[in-house]
DNA sequence: TGAAATGTTGGGGCG
DNA sequence: ACGCCCCAACATTTC
């Protein structure tokens, strides 16, 4: 008998219908398709998603679901071992073919061989796409055949590659199998927190396909055209703000890519022109970071490079890490980045590295526990992203930034918060502070305090290190490194 | 996608 | 007119 075609579409960071190479792979083929997501968070190794990406993946889910009833189709979900599941739903929906687009942890990518493997004797039909990298991470090497450690050459290769496919459109329906396999309920998951914290997040964000499109599209219209300095000022909206989205596959770099080329071809000024080059070399930044993790799938627990494996990293420094977390250093720039990240799930990229410097350098502090607290409160925690993003800042990475670059907290405050405003905004405690004193409240006399009403130590916490003392104390620990 | 220390230069005040 | 000093402004080196 000739059963009519069926396909399963394993959903996983590619919560969208447009440029989805395996939902479009399943549609292409004719018959059922079975759009399926599987919650199996021991399956990540010891990156299962954090609280804040709960938050985000419940709601994104929630909004694939409607999308796919808007094509006459529906998301069935599931929790537990993938493999399992994946072999149950092929046994009750004699589906013949199973797609998906691919993923670049090293948990993930050992978990789907054995499950590509294991599926190629039961199905006719397996297959796995890229669907988020704008290039294959292992397909771009140096001449000797390895792989890049530098970005700026990673980047060239990129560059020299074709240019990334024209974004895949959404299929306009989806054919339902005669009978729907069992789902569980989207709350049975329980991503959602129960504790409501989520306030803050729902008001700066709007998860799903719609809700990146649209901040795409104030992107390319907007911010994107002063991208190059705008990029930098944490107290506006200087940045493309979809990471999340990204992670989440809710959108595709290749679109991304696209929109911002088609601008330029409209804008066709030089000064976009440059802007656009520098945003799409930050789409190379994550392109570089998953290059790394996949060749290197060591580095979220160790650091690339050796010599940082007994780097003396501060005891007892439990404390230190709480006030840090708490957005309670005493250094504004630093407090505003961490409670900017609590409210929202998300900090503005340069606070990200004023902070993390802070963590790895004024607090001597591993830079695994900034990855790890960075892990559970982002929105768009990201393996790849989160591991390149530390390691550099720390110093052991690839391409990172010499260990004698120490930020100054105060000094990449004034430069990069002129006005005191983004700091205003996230520490209410210091709103009456004149400008010239709210990067360093500490410095200002005590008549202004007063009338700011700021009381160091109480209202607002005294600076838990002093700077000069602390960087002298990093370069310290590094000539131990050096030593070696 | 640093900051601090150190070095150099040149204008201006002053005797 | 001249030498001297101070110091801002900029450049270079060092961490």
């Amino acid at each position: 008998m000739s059963s009519p075609r069926t396909s399963i579409v394993w959903f996983r960071n590619d919560l969208r219908l447009a440029d989805q190479p395996a939902l479009a792979a399943a549609a292409k083929r004719g018959g059922a398709v079975i759009p399926v997501f599987i919650w199996a968070p021991e399956e990540e190794g010891a990156w299962a998603n954090g609280a804040a990406s709960r938050w985000w993946l419940h709601q994104s889910l929630s909004d694939l679901g409607e999308r796919l009833i808007g094509l006459g189709s529906k998301l069935i979900i599931r929790s537990g071992q993938s493999l399992a599941t994946l072999r149950s739903l092929i046994e009750q929906t004699g589906a013949d073919a199973i797609f998906w687009n691919r993923r670049y942890e090293p948990a993930i990518v050992k978990r789907d061989t054995t499950i590509k493997e294991t599926l190629r004797s039961v199905v006719a039909h397996v297959e796995s796409f890229n669907g988020s990298c704008l290039f294959e991470p292992v397909h771009i090497k140096n001449q000797q055949g390895d792989p890049y450690q530098v970005f700026t050459a990673f980047w060239r290769a990129c560059m020299k590659q074709q240019e990334p496919a024209r974004p895949l459109s959404s299929p306009r329906q989806l054919p339902a199998p005669k009978q729907w396999p069992d789902s569980e309920s989207l709350e049975a998951l329980r991503l959602e927190p129960v504790v409501d914290w989520a306030t803050g997040m729902r008001v700066m964000w709007r998860p799903g396909e719609m809700g990146a499109k649209r901040q795409l599209k104030r992107f390319t219209s907007g911010a994107c055209a002063e991208y190059a300095e705008g990029r930098d000022l944490p107290d506006r909206e200087g940045t493309s703000r979809l990471s999340p989205h990204l992670h989440f596959g809710e959108i595709s770099p290749r679109q991304i890519w696209h929109a911002i080329r088609k601008r330029q071809g409209d804008a066709g000024e030089a000064a976009f022109e440059e802007s656009a080059e520098t945003y799409l070399r930050e789409l190379g930044w994550r392109e570089f970071a998953h290059h790394l993790l996949v060749h290197f799938p060591q580095t979220p627990s160790d650091p690339l490079r050796e010599q940082y494996r007994t780097f003396p990293w501060a005891r007892q420094s439990g404390e230190m890490l709480r006030s840090w977390q708490r957005g309670q250093t005493g250094y504004p720039i630093v407090d505003a980045g961490m409670r900017e990240l609590w409210a929202t799930g998300w900090m503005h990229n340069r606070v990200r590295m004023i902070v993390a410097s802070f963590l790895v350098k004024h607090l001597l502090i591993d830079w695994r526990e900034g990855a790890a607290w960075f892990w559970d409160t982002l929105v768009d925690a990201d393996l790849a992203n989160n591991t390149l993003g530390w390691q550099w800042v720390a110093g052991c990475g690839a391409d990172a930034a010499p260990y004698f670059r120490i930020f100054n907290p105060v000094l990449q405050g004034r430069k990069f918060d002129r006005g005191g405003d983004y700091v205003r905004k996230w520490i209410p405690e210091l709103k009456a502070m004149p400008t010239k004193w709210i990067h360093a409240p500490w410095e200002a006399p005590v008549a202004e305090l007063t009338k700011a009403g700021v009381t160091l130590g109480a209202s607002y916490p005294a600076p838990i290190v002093d700077h000069d003392w602390a960087r002298k104390r990093a370069l310290a620990a590094l000539e131990q490194v050096k030593q070696q």
